[in-house]
DNA sequence: AAACAGATCTACT
DNA sequence: GTAGATCTGTTTT
């Protein structure tokens, strides 16, 4: 538990490393997740990527080495957190989605009040607000810092993995890229990604 | 300086 | 199951 951890194989393909962070644990001081679902998201090769368009200010730190985090600031209100993978120069990263609260339950309950145990972490921003995640966070090393991450132990090597589209992506959403554990009940059961944008099908139907 | 876009969440029917 | 609130940070002019 102490020490830094081992975190090598984030310099991996996206996709190879997004189905391993099933069952590790993100631990921010007090407050410890194990995850249960993630996303992978491939930078400049992926139009669902914030670093499709190359790199700007907000992004930078996906475009750095593996294992740090990136976090964005969304709708107004919410935290996304990611962990950079892959090697400096790519972008890609995976969004962590949802997970189990496994330390530091009492602290956890106390900023999500009235919500049962298994929700404190289902869905990205609640997951970044059940750890206190904010973009002062952005760019923290993950080796060992206030904000740590640990591999999945032994016993989740074998646990069954299931696959599906991405949630609410304008773009790519079809790629199924999204990994979660089977059967886990923190996976959050938002609706699939949809097509928001009728007007534009609606400008082109009418030709 | 101004416009844009949004990897969500909650509430409501 | 679905509609809509929400409003900051980022990007572009």
């Amino acid at each position: 538990m102490t020490g830094s951890a081992d975190l090598a194989f984030l310099e991996g393909p996206v996709l190879e490393v997004a189905p391993r962070l099933l069952g590790a644990v993100v631990r921010a001081g007090e407050v410890a997740v194990r995850l249960t679902e993630v996303e992978a998201y491939d930078g400049e090769n992926d139009p669902g990527s914030h670093a499709f368009r190359g790199p700007t200010a907000r992004n930078r730190v996906m475009f750095g080495p593996a294992g740090h985090l990136y976090v964005y600031f969304t709708y107004g209100m919410h935290h996304c957190c990611n962990v950079v993978c892959g090697t400096p120069g790519t972008a890609s990263a995976v969004l962590l989605r949802a997970g189990e609260v496994v330390d530091g339950l009492e602290i956890a309950r106390s900023r999500r009040p009235g919500v049962p145990d298994r929700d404190l972490a289902r869905g990205p921003a609640l997951l970044c607000r059940t750890l206190a995640i904010t973009t002062r966070d952005d760019g923290t090393d993950l080796t060992g810092g206030h904000i740590r991450l640990d591999p999945a132990p032994p016993a989740d090597a074998g646990v069954q993995i299931e696959t599906g589209p991405r949630v609410g992506l304008r773009h790519a959403a079809e790629r199924p890229w999204r990994f979660w554990i089977a059967g886990d009940p923190t996976v959050s059961r938002y609706r699939p990604a949809v097509l928001r944008d009728r007007s534009a099908a609606r400008r082109r139907g009418t030709s």
